[in-house]
RNA sequence: CGGGCUGUGGCGCAGUUGGUAGCGCGCGUCGUUUGGGACGAUGAGGCCGUGAGUUCAAGUCUCACCAGCCCGACCA
């Protein structure tokens, strides 16, 4: 990509407004831009950041069993009146028609409309277990959305549905996503701490991931010896000796909530009557479990914790473009490089933003910062002198002269 | 939803006792620059959040509404 040619371009400046980390360098730097309070448009670069995110989910869940699938968001009131959902869950966004005073909701998750399509492919234990996912935009009328894309009103959502024929399948395969969870976590960089929490009024019990950071929401406290709880339903508090190993110390630490699991058992498969035959011919109920990852608020986490003074540091996976090709002047043999340059990386299938804007050597350099790509190149004159290209770590901030073919073997 | 605060070019702000809006950044053009956000010249860009009201006159005063931010409550 043309640096030139972007559509969104970096700003030196962003709304006060803005005061957290993620949204303030998200949008200076070009990859998201809000629409409205809790709604944020992704711009070119955030979308390809999520398109990364994305596929490090998708090939987790496809490891763990799962099929994507799409369902809409925009879902039949009858649904959520059957699970009590219509009116009992305040955050649920309800669109009326212009024709005929029906009325809808907006998927803030996908119980009422996994479970009436479970319920016509699934009539007998030979079709257990099913697990099925999407990764789709989730609406939440939160009361109050704040710090960035942490909390929005509509945000980028992973949800896996599982189906079981007893309680003990059910918990199996929730160990199984505690590994598919934990792998999505490390690779994007992130220490997600598997931590108890209620279950709301969904399940009796759930997990959440948790990220350790100072802009979190939520309050966890934990131990060294890997006890980790929610405050929410805490029976420690911060100091205290922990209840697991009996010798550790309970700390406090706010964190964001990346994912959660959830037990269903037969919370949503019992109003819908989701049940299957088995051996025997006995008509038995399906348990079920639910999984979530939020993608935007993952990107924003990622962020919040990979960023220094000048901008983001994105991990190797996540990055918009691996590399940002800087040409500092327009003289012949710099020109000639650069060229030579990115058609090697184009040969190779390294992805590259090219800034050839005719800009101050500082300004650039800003810019590349602040997109945070892990790998900077400069071709000048200078470095040319000394046998190459510049090539610069944007995590270590490691530099040093390199010829072009070597680089491009190296990357 | 309770409390606090804020709405003036894209962004950050100023605007006095009410008298028809200004600065910096950014943006356009021309020229000079080019290794850490260059410089000069010149130019464009504003229903002062919306609607009522007071007044000869409202960015400025009154009321209502809308939007946004922060704290709290809430939170698959």
């Amino acid at each position: 990509m043309l640096m030139s040619q972007q559509f969104a371009s970096t700003r030196k400046d962003v709304s006060e407004e803005e005061v957290s980390v993620n949204a303030q360098l998200l949008t200076k730097a070009g990859y998201v831009e809000k629409v409205m309070a809790g709604v944020y448009a992704f711009l070119p670069l955030g979308l390809r950041v999520l398109r990364n995110i994305e596929e490090v989910v998708r090939e987790e869940m496809d490891a763990a069993g799962g099929q994507e699938l799409l369902m809409p968001a925009l879902h039949p009131k009858e649904y959520w009146e059957a699970t009590g959902r219509w009116g009992g869950l305040d955050v649920l966004f309800k669109v009326p028609s212009q024709h005929g005073g029906r009325e809808y909701a907006l998927g803030p998750s996908h119980e009422e409309i996994v479970v009436p399509l479970a319920q016509k492919f699934i009539h007998s234990y030979r079709d257990l277990p099913q697990y099925v996912y999407q990764i789709q935009s989730k609406f939440r009328d939160e009361p109050r959305a704040k710090s960035g894309i942490l909390r929005g009103r509509e945000f980028m959502m992973k949800d896996l549905y599982s189906f079981h024929v007893d309680e003990d399948d059910m918990h199996a395969y929730y160990d199984v996503m505690k590994i598919a969870y934990s792998n999505v976590f490390t690779r994007c960089g992130l220490n997600a701490i598997e931590t108890e929490a209620s279950g709301g009024t969904f399940s009796e019990f759930s997990h959440e991931y948790q990220v350790v950071t100072e802009s979190g929401e939520d309050i966890i406290f934990t131990c060294e010896c890997g006890y980790a709880v929610n405050r929410e339903i805490a029976k420690v508090q911060s100091g205290d000796e922990c209840p697991l190993c009996k010798k550790g110390v309970i700390n406090e630490h706010k964190a964001i909530e990346v994912g959660n699991i959830f037990s269903l058992h037969r919370k949503y498969s019992d109003p819908f009557k989701l049940r299957y035959t088995d051996e025997s011919g006995v008509q038995q109920p399906v348990y079920m479990g639910c999984y979530g990852i939020g993608i935007s608020r993952l990107m924003g986490a990622v962020v919040e914790v990979h960023h220094d003074d000048k901008g983001i540091v994105w991990p190797e996976g996540l990055a918009p473009y691996q590399v940002h090709v800087v040409q500092l002047g327009d003289d012949e043999d710099v020109v000639k490089s650069t060229q030579t340059l990115i058609k090697k990386l184009d040969k190779v299938g390294v992805s590259y933003m090219y800034d050839d804007r005719k800009l101050s050597a500082g300004a650039m350099f800003a810019d590349a910062d602040l997109i945070g790509a892990p790998h900077r190149v400069v071709v000048s004159d200078r470095s040319l002198k000394n046998g190459g290209v510049e090539h610069t770590v944007r995590s270590s901030g490691d530099s040093k002269v390199i010829d072009i073919a070597q680089l491009v073997k190296e990357l």
